[in-house]
DNA sequence: TTGGTTTTTAATACTCAATATCAATTTCTG
DNA sequence: CAGAAATTGATATTGAGTATTAAAAACCAA
């Protein structure tokens, strides 16, 4: 538990400079969205109607919605499907993709997101999220 | 017409080897669709509605995911809608996306492309093609 | 504490993009 | 060309996500 409370501290923090409130709902599904790395609306619905049978799905939707507002949630769409995201699970990072056997290699490179905030100021956007993927043959399937 | 030749070879191809037939609708689709870099269901229904207006919203929907198989396009979800990307358009742009209203504005950059050689390079791949997706807020959807 | 005000919740109705259904039509094959 | 197979268009249905609203919970000041 210690261990959230960073996250829990930003929570707070939000809910505090824009007139909300904390509530027992807020703070369980926090509690079990800091333990994932990304989950769907509905299956902390499921999740959570174990131990609190009378939990809202709305009340999910809004609750991540709200995470995402501060900072701790980023949401992902995948086909008809949003995927929040935990941000402090995941150090962002990109991809190299083998495409012949699929090998799958991670890498960072600042210089890389420097020059992306660079384009993305002079077309008067502001990130929040990106995916980069290299497509190509790693070594060995180049022979 | 003569430009979009091989992309007609391709659908043609697939059609033969999944016994899939050529239709009239699907010529219809593939010609429109060649002329864009992405569109959605929906707004390539409201253009073909004026010339053929009988066309159905179904069938342009059953297409662009067929095309989807053959590799002539590639669908991206943003909230609630799904963009249907020409690939053949594709080579050279990279893409800034709003995530609140969906816009997308392309650019290029040689710097953050020769970054991604470097990186591959390190990693002893060598690239094929690449995805470069930044999502954002646009100047107007950040008021 | 308590009372009063504001926010939040849960349940449910609703929206709308996308898919399934199916009789009628079109395409292809032999 | 005729028959088999796939496709179409119209429409119903699905399902993720949002809006609504009366009731409940949280907050705040005294």
């Amino acid at each position: 538990m210690s261990r959230n409370l960073k996250e829990s501290a930003v929570l707070k923090d939000h809910l505090g400079k824009h007139q909300l409130k904390l509530t027992r709902q807020r703070e369980r599904i926090l509690a079990l969205f800091l333990k994932t790395e990304h989950v769907t609306a509905e299956h902390m619905y499921r999740s959570l109607s174990k131990k609190d049978p009378h939990i809202g799905l709305a009340t999910i939707y809004r609750t991540l919605n709200l995470f995402c507002d501060t900072g701790l949630a980023q949401a992902r769409h995948f086909g008809a499907q949003t995927q929040y995201d935990n941000v402090s699970h995941k150090r962002h990072h990109d991809h190299l993709i083998c495409t012949t056997c699929g090998k799958i290699v991670e890498f960072e490179n600042c210089e890389i997101e420097r020059l992306q905030e660079e384009v993305a100021a002079k077309h008067g956007f502001v990130i929040q999220t990106h995916k980069l993927e290299l497509y190509g043959l790693c070594s060995r399937c180049r022979r």
